[in-house]
DNA sequence: TCAGTTCTGGAATGGATCGTCCACAACATA
DNA sequence: TATGTTGTGGACGATCCATTCCAGAACTGA
């Protein structure tokens, strides 16, 4: 009986989160994204409600997909490998804001930044999602200490916090104008530093001009 | 000849500051910042021309103050307490992001990710502070291998980039939503994971329920 | 006391923006 | 093909906000 819808909403909501994630949530216009989307305001509004509704669910999905990310990365696989995958994963966060030529960031961190001390769904969202990767760390880093790959007798848990903390804060100096090199080095240099068995010493701490894998 | 002011400007510009920390950019009106001065529009229009002005303005002292305080914690003293100054500098940058109960962040990592991407001022100035902070921390691992505290093998520039990135990165998962004894831990990790010389291993990297000073 | 200059604060302006509304289009069923 | 229901999109109204303007106040120097 009904008119069917015309757009697809997946591919509505992709032009709606390139325009939050450039502008941010108060700088973004609905004619913005009415022009981005092609669709009209009423049928915008009457497909996500209002603007805030529209942002939350952008916001929600974006988390969706960071964790997801992280997931791929992380989740399972063999012990041996898990120094490596942390490796990697650490690494592909810190060429992400690398890449980011035009400096939007990370909508997680901007929508967090914007919103998160008046907006209590995207405050619980952003916390959700900050506790997930936290969980993911702290498999990885389990796993890694298993292997003989990181000194046992360190705390998982604070490990996994720190490697967060470095992840989100790439991504913070990156937007601040740290240049693409150093961030990349700071990946390294994190990685290098997580205490190994016995007080071995790992490579790559020391000077050096270009990254090493 | 000319009338004086009847208003203090760095009061003024301390009022306008807490707005604009609150609220943002665009999510402050000139209206609020009236009422919370106490000026009226034409006062405040005549003193910093305009909104984008006054925050420029706003932003750069924070700028200033951010560096300053870094300063006072580790410019100068001896090498043999260079390592204390370290601590004690990342542990007050943990502690102020774990007290800000009303999560309003950083105001340097809120305007640079609200407006880095479109306002040179704002994206010049954040660089230029980073470039500062990693500056003095670099000067201080330096002291601190000179004294033997930190492996001298490790390159001062990256650890001081690592440091740099965890502070700012407390900040963001900190707003992000993790709770303070978690932000106050990292800063204990972070600080136990520089490596120290001939592969000893320094203590508090390992479990513990509690900080360590 | 007077003149000249700057300060003050609220009203007015002009532009922008959110959300609604409505006439029309498109589709599924009978 | 006819009909009812929902989608569509642009025009519209109400609100908000940055900025300007202006009439009067406050102060200094003569």
């Amino acid at each position: 009986m009904p008119r069917p819808r015309a757009f697809d909403e997946r591919q509505v909501l992709e032009r709606a989160r390139e325009q939050f994630w450039a502008t941010g949530y108060a700088g973004t216009r609905m004619d913005d994204i009415a022009q981005a989307t092609g669709l009209g305001k009423g049928s915008l509004y009457g497909a996500f409600g209002d603007k805030g509704k529209l942002f939350h669910r952008v916001f929600g999905d974006w988390c969706t997909a960071v964790v997801e990310v992280a997931e791929e990365r992380l989740a399972g696989g063999p012990d041996a490998e898990a120094m490596t995958r942390l490796s990697e994963y650490v690494h592909l966060m810190a060429e992400n804001t690398a890449c980011d030529t035009e400096r939007r960031g990370c909508l997680l961190a901007k929508g967090a930044a914007e919103l998160a001390h008046r907006d209590p769904t995207v405050a619980a969202r952003s916390a959700e999602t900050m506790t997930a990767l936290l969980a993911l760390l702290r498999t990885e880093i389990s796993a890694a200490q298993r292997h003989g790959d990181i000194d046992s007798a360190a705390d998982p848990e604070r490990l996994a916090a720190l490697l967060l903390t470095v992840v989100r804060g790439i991504e913070a100096v990156g937007k601040a104008g740290l240049d693409p090199e150093t961030l990349r080095n700071i990946a390294d240099t994190a990685l290098a530093v997580l205490p190994m068995p016995g007080g071995q010493k790992r490579p790559a701490t020391g000077h050096s001009p270009a990254r090493e894998n």
